[in-house]
DNA sequence: TGTTAATTGAAAAGCATTATTATTTGATTG
DNA sequence: CAATCAAATAATAATGCTTTTCAATTAACA
C-alpha cells in the first residue's frame, strides 16, 4: 500500500497542474481516495463527507471521481452486479480478490500476469492495453464465522 | 466452440426440467444464446428477433436472460462501462480479449489460470469460487485499418 | 377442447448516473 | 487586500438502462 499522504499530494499536484481548483469538497474526496481503505463506493464517500459538509451533493462526488479518473489517479472497479468501487491508492490495474459475503476486497501479489498478457497478445494478435482480473470467493473471516 | 445445436438442446432441456414453458420468443432467444456469435448484447438480441416477431418486447429479452442465467446456462459479461454482453455457448467463466475499437470479443486459451487461482487461494486465505479475466486492447483488424 | 398457471407486451416505475442552472467560491490580478 | 471571473457547487431535473406491474395471451397437460 502506498503512503496515503504521498498519494494525496500526488493527486493534488496533478489537479493543480491541470488548472483545477482545490475546493474543500474536492480535497475531502481526494483524501478518502488517497487512502481508499476498503475500496470505497461513491455512496460511502458521500456518506463520510456528509458528516463534515452536510450539504455535500452526491453529484459532486460523481463529478470529482470522473475528473480524477480522467487524470489517471483513481482505478474504477465496476462489478458485474453494477456496483462500483474505487482505488485511488493504487490506480494502476491490478488483480482483486473479493469476498462475496462481506464485500471485502484484497489485493493479491501476482507477477505471473505480465507473462500471461504477452501470451495472450501473441495468441490473439491483439495489442493489449489494459486488463481486469478479479477472483470472487469467501474470505477466511467469513468462512470461520459460518461455523 | 461448442456445437450451437447441442447447446440449444441443452438449454431447452434445462428449461423443461425446471418446468418452464417453451414460447416462440423464448426459443428465439435461446437459439441466439446457444450460438452467441460475437457475444451478443440484450439490444442486439432484441433487434434480431424483432425482424421475426415485430412485437417482441425488450422486457422479454431481459426476463429470459435472467431466467437462463439463473439456470447457469449463460455467462453474463458486465463491462466497466456498464454494458453487458452474453455467452450462452460457453457459460463457464473464461478469459476474454476485447477490442476497444470494434468491440469484438475473442476467447483465448489460457491454462495457466487454474494455477493462478490456487496461488491466490493460498496467499489470501480465500475460498475462490469464481473469477473474471478480461484483456482490453486493439485487434489486428483495427490495427491494420488505422494505417 | 378446456383449464390453469406461466409468459408476454406495453407502459410505468426504479435506480444509478449525468446534465442543467442559478449561486457560490478559489485563484489571479491590480 | 478587494475585485474579477472562470470553475465548482447544491439542488433538482433528466437520462438511460433494467425491472416491475398488470391485463391479455398462450403453452402444457388432462
Amino acid at each position: 500500500m502506498a503512503d496515503p499522504k504521498k498519494r494525496f499530494e500526488a493527486i493534488i499536484q496533478k489537479l493543480r497542474d491541470n488548472g483545477h481548483k482545490l475546493t474543500p469538497q474536492r480535497l475531502a474526496i481526494v483524501k478518502i481516495l488517497a487512502k481508499s481503505e476498503g475500496h470505497p463506493s461513491v455512496e460511502s464517500i458521500h456518506v463520510r463527507i456528509k458528516k463534515e459538509f452536510s450539504t455535500m451533493s452526491l453529484a459532486t462526488v460523481y463529478r470529482n471521481i470522473v475528473l480524477i479518473k480522467s487524470l489517471g489517479e483513481v482505478l474504477e472497479l465496476g462489478f458485474p452486479d453494477g456496483s462500483n468501487r474505487y482505488d485511488g491508492n493504487n490506480p494502476e490495474p491490478h488483480p482483486h480478490v473479493i469476498c462475496i459475503k462481506c464485500k471485502k476486497i484484497v489485493d493479491p501479489d501476482l507477477d505471473s500476469l505480465d507473462e500471461m498478457k504477452k501470451e495472450v497478445a501473441v495468441e490473439t494478435n491483439f495489442k493489449i492495453l489494459n486488463h481486469r482480473l478479479d477472483f470472487f470467493g469467501i474470505c477466511g473471516d467469513c468462512m470461520a464465522a459460518k461455523v
